[in-house]
DNA sequence: TTTT
DNA sequence: TTTT
């Protein structure tokens, strides 16, 4: 298991991109904020933010940039992973990235339940089948 | 693993009782909600609620009765509980349970970083113990 | 927020059944089992097994057609469903689910790389879509 | 909300150190692997295997000082940190962290149920206090 | 550097 | 019974 859950807000518009064959591939930055607070013995640990690096891949990509822009409060559900390379001097370099596996908008305003509208990721009915009144009702059991 | 997470709000006021040797217990009640949405073959999909029974044991007991009140935001994180008993006429009753392991409280104003207020339940610092202002730094390695 | 993970054993058989438009949907039971301990002041609480419901749809109820056994080990994410209905003598009885919204299985042995086996729920491609070698590698930035 | 879940092994045998007021802060680095795969146009993606670094203080130092030995299976809960330092040479470095908030030692064999042995970090009940048999049993409601 |  |  590696897994990532984020709730934050997106630092600047999200950059998208279409490689081979069309596949879009999203990259945005996100701010995750932990608050500070006394402990016990009187120290004050100041409140702290981490700025993560999510990569998106396809679908999601496609949801970002439709969607998705700065200051956007955005629920981000992935892995980490570690890269490193070596630049032209020879340097290296660690990037981490988180790729997302789910997002969820949070500051999308709630619409007329008559339209989806299709800016949440909906993970439960991935293939988009056709599909039934009984899928919102308990299984045949 | 058996973990749960929530992110909802309470819906009545939490009920604090002390048991044996003064441990506090606290039961609150909590919603989560579905946004309803179109699916693909039209199928409107309506918005859900769903109402959680959770359980809170000492530390935890003691932070919602001096903090959560009826419609506060809340993070639960726990485990779900089944359990089973029969009444006085014989019927089997199922209940479910979520028996808080963690809380954070959502409603919470940001407050003056020099005032912990104790009102959020913070894990990564259980014991309490001293502490010296190398905890929000970076470990000696 | 309306998050569970599980990872436990099957218990049985699952229950496939096919409804309208031939969507699928299985249902299986499964243990989270939690080891038991002394607490300090030397109560013994013992282990503790809990039994989910889980229902799946769709793809996922494929896969546990297709790979799912009694006894097998699960990793199970989803949503907890609480369910209320009146039986023929008008009692009422509460039903709690976990609707998986992904799964993977924990007891498929290592396969030979060149072949996916589609036995496991890879929630990370979920379109299926036509894809590159790009995907393994670090996005276009 | 800056949640990371791994499940993996310990690459070699943990570092600890005593930093200032006897703090223990313990680092270990730890592997998670995901199973390659094909993809539907017959691209082979290959396993690739993440290393964290982990960062864990005072009570979860103890514990891994104690039972964690390098191959260890564990289950770590935490948080993404990011650093920056520059070098001697002015060279800027990023380091990313997981800072555990929580650890399980799935590696440890089961043990006679009289006996906690203490090798389990359990957040259920993180304040040791004074506890009843009650706490195994339904609260009283 | 781990493990399956 | 909550909330957006």
């Amino acid at each position: 298991m590696n897994k990532v859950m984020l709730i934050g807000n997106v630092g600047r518009e999200p950059e998208v991109r279409y490689v081979d064959q069309g596949v879009a591939v999203a990259r945005l930055t996100m701010a995750t904020t932990e608050r500070g607070y006394v402990l016990q013995n009187g120290t004050q640990v100041p409140e702290r933010t981490d700025w993560h690096n999510v990569v998106l891949w396809r679908r999601l990509a496609e949801i970002v940039e439709k969607y998705v822009h700065k200051g956007d409060k955005l629920y981000v559900e992935g892995r980490i992973r570690y890269t490193t390379y070596n630049d032209k001097h020879g340097v290296k370099h660690n990037v981490t990235e988180v790729w997302a596996e789910n997002i969820e908008l949070l500051s999308v305003r709630p619409r007329p339940a008559a339209s989806d509208g299709g800016a949440a990721a909906r993970p439960s009915q991935p293939d988009g089948g056709s599909v039934t009144a009984e899928d919102s009702q308990n299984p045949p059991f």
